[in-house]
DNA sequence: TTGTAAGCGTTATCAA
DNA sequence: TTGATAACGCTTACAA
């Protein structure tokens, strides 16, 4: 036989009413009946069914969901997944609330968070760091559960993180270039913004890597500020001057990375790795344009973090803390 | 409002009784009122309470999952995401039937296939072709959806089939081995059995790389049977005759492959590629022992085929037919 | 062949 | 501070 609130109230010699109000913390009990009966639901594992929940409560849960830039492509794979995420639930009246913040700086994020917040069940958002956008968020950390996704903000108080380990990520890098270049090859190195944590780090794991396992020469790092026309530009000018074996762009627009090299015609074919597994970027991979592309999985960040704060609001799944890292993904022309 | 079997029954100007008759075929209904009420439905494109009828309904609902060796690592992989997927449908009362065939010969098969279909709603199997297999498989069919996994039996009725592009695997493979390997190098290739299918296209992918894109000498294929001693003692040899710039493995027990390698204290460390993300598989690439593993997504394989079946039996969504296809990962050292 | 009515387990309103 | 009761939408005996 199943155990069902009313076998607990019977237990408790209260009935199914009391016995629901403590289960929801919707007071007006007596204190000693409602420690009474939470014993008792402890004791027993109660555990209330999803079902007869759902048929008879009332209004619908909503998840918030804030992400960066929406001309970013990635961003746009992470708003797949969590729409995925949210749909396997649709019997459960989940909404999603999503915002993009465009221009990326501090004020339009802190409004697009203040939007969100409001009737909100509970939150996922791709993190930025500044002490105001921090002392919001804690705030909102004290009345709804809140994770963050692919940039975490590590001196909040938010619940958990998912996202990759960018250093690794770079690392990665690292070898596949010592793999596939000559020995003592030349790389010309670019990423996007230098205060965008995620890029940093990978461009020091990169470095790592190459300094301590290879005698690839590595240029200086150049900064497109993760526009396309200074990728292109920037990227032209170097090869220009000199001769690399290989290419390596830890930020976005691998394709106008691609093109700059592909417009000079050169006479060689340098090695080319990127980042982001994007449907631009899968056509350069499927077309022979670059040789690795490195996935950060931005789809299993937004659907996973989306499926256990589903998982959170319909089951009280406990949300599990700290740090989570997926691993990337490397990609080639024959796994796209 | 929200539309019940009770408003399609008003508009039929019938009961629900009679409607839920309908929805689930179960007879007793007068063939015209049958096709008025299935008509209403239709129309008003009306889709059932999973909450309302999972509430009312008593018996569970099984899915038999069918399995190969449970000695090798690659199917409890694929167990894992079975069970993880039912997992997620732990409110529904579905459950899973598991089997798993020792031996690997066809009477164990079909001794297992028939257990496994009794009162079961669905079946996920791994295929196995030959012609009475296939004749038992079509019985089901037309009794349950069934689905094949990582091997398909495309000339049975099976609805659908998940798997990787092993053809495509041994391809990336390829590429991988030329990028990695110096021209004209020399590479030791071994494969598990000639008749398992998938192993054998992946050799066929390879061969077809690399005689078109490399200049690569590939050693005549080595099989092993899939016996750890055997890929050991064979490896062995091979090492101990010639120089091998590079050794892969398309079949199973990389670990008595690099073993055999390390054993040898050759002055030099060949590089090595070799198949399933197992977690035997991610100490060697951790440790260094092996350059690149390809995995095949086994987890995947079977979470989706059966997370497909469970979206069927609850919310009758139409299983996908034909053939569907998982990109293959390539781990390394840094993305285990 | 069809309709009726009693559940399924929870929530929420209202009365006590 | 509590308890009774009516939903919620569907299934399924059983009665008609």
């Amino acid at each position: 036989m199943k155990l069902t609130s009313q076998k607990i109230a019977e237990k408790a010699g209260v009935s199914r009413g009391t016995v629901d109000r403590v289960l929801h913390n919707r007071g007006r009990v007596k204190p000693e009946t409602a420690e009474k009966i939470r014993k008792i639901i402890a004791e027993n594992n109660y555990q209330p069914d999803a079902f007869g929940s759902n048929l008879a409560r009332r209004q619908e849960r909503v998840i918030g969901v804030l992400l960066l830039d929406p001309e970013n492509p990635f961003f746009q794979v992470m708003k797949k997944g969590a729409d995925d995420a949210v749909s396997q639930y649709k019997d459960y009246k989940i909404v999603l609330k999503m915002k993009n913040i465009e221009g990326g700086n501090e004020e339009s994020y802190l409004t697009a968070l203040n939007e969100l917040q409001e009737n909100t069940d509970a939150l996922a958002i791709v993190g930025y760091n500044t002490p105001k956008i921090i002392q919001e968020v804690n705030k909102l950390c004290n009345k709804i559960p809140l994770n963050t996704m692919n940039t975490d903000m590590p001196d909040s108080d938010r619940i958990g993180f998912l996202g990759i380990d960018d250093f690794r990520a770079g690392q990665c890098v690292g070898l596949l270039t010592k793999e596939i270049l000559p020995s003592g090859g030349n790389v010309f190195l670019m990423s996007g913004r230098k205060e965008i944590k995620t890029q940093e780090k990978r461009v020091e794991g990169f470095l790592d890597y190459t300094k301590q396992y290879t005698d690839l020469n590595i240029s200086k790092v150049v900064y497109s500020g993760d526009h396309a026309d200074i990728v292109y530009e920037e990227t032209a000018n170097a090869f220009i001057r000199h001769k690399y074996d290989g290419a390596v762009l830890m930020g976005a627009y691998l394709n106008a990375f691609t093109k700059a090299i592909d417009d000079l015609n050169l006479s060689y074919r340098p090695k080319i790795i990127g980042f982001d597994l994007i449907d631009a970027n899968r056509k350069l991979l499927e077309d022979g344009k670059a040789d690795f592309v490195i996935g950060q999985q931005g789809y299993f960040q937004a659907f996973n973090t989306i499926h256990s704060l589903c998982e959170y609001l319909i089951h009280k799944t406990p949300l599990s803390e700290g740090i989570h890292l997926l691993p990337i993904t490397i990609n080639n022309h024959y796994n796209i």
